[in-house]
DNA sequence: CAGAAAGTGAGAATGATTCTCATTATCAAG
DNA sequence: CTTGATAATGAGAATCATTCTCACTTTCTG
């Protein structure tokens, strides 16, 4: 099994938008001598070819998401969470706005999410 | 005139979307002896006040914005500039979809910008 | 003025990412 | 199966943006 699909099988069986760092650390398990260089490189590469997406914020490192096609993410502004967030209003705004499918955009709403809004009453 | 006043000033007076280095390089033509941190300080806490914004990119450092109202923003994947972008119906969409105005989000679409679609002809 | 509190400059430290380069794996043709 | 060409890798250094530390200065408050 080559990087890239042990890289890509990590990030479609992940539940969250992991950073580059985590999917290193889950790929080290299953191929101890991977480097760092070699994730990044790999998941930069598999960007270029829309096999996943990637979503940087302000703090901290970006995310890798397993879809490439865009759609929005909602930010918890308390744990710095990143949540999927579906919205065929938003998307068809934003398509109609651009008047074009070959633009990619990136939309990332922040908000609580709904278990820190509970920790925080 | 505060380090905070001089800032802002140069922020909302500039015409494109500034990086802290370019904020910087501008401070020190008018006041010599500021530093990095002073600059990177007082941008962090004028964007805590909301008195400005910040777009944050996959590559390159983040960019200042005079406005710190939510609004769409246009990245030109090939120069990398930044453009403000309107869309009525892309806020309302937003807006609707939250429910709240209490959430801001970030929204980046990425194209051509009209220069560089003219250069790649 | 005195003492507390806040802001600053200089540069070190950090974190994320990219680069370099010697080594290794992959592949195509003889 | 060699051989040479090409691509991918590991290790770690280098870079870039940003944050932190801390001694020192400025500003405020009484």
């Amino acid at each position: 099994m080559k990087n890239t699909e042990l890289l890509l099988d990590i990030i479609e069986n992940s539940r969250e938008h992991m950073t580059a760092d985590m999917i290193y650390m889950e790929a080290k398990k299953l191929r101890p001598s991977i480097a760092v260089g070699t994730v990044y490189r790999n998941l930069a590469s598999m960007v270029e070819q829309n096999l996943i997406g990637i979503v940087s914020m302000p703090q901290g490192p970006a995310r890798y998401d397993k879809t490439s096609v865009s759609h929005p993410h909602a930010r918890c502004t308390a744990c710095g969470k990143l949540f999927d967030f579906k919205s065929d209003d938003i998307d068809r705004a934003i398509r109609q706005a651009l008047g074009t499918d070959e633009c990619f955009y990136q939309l990332t709403v922040n908000c609580l999410c709904d278990e820190c809004r509970e920790n925080n009453k």
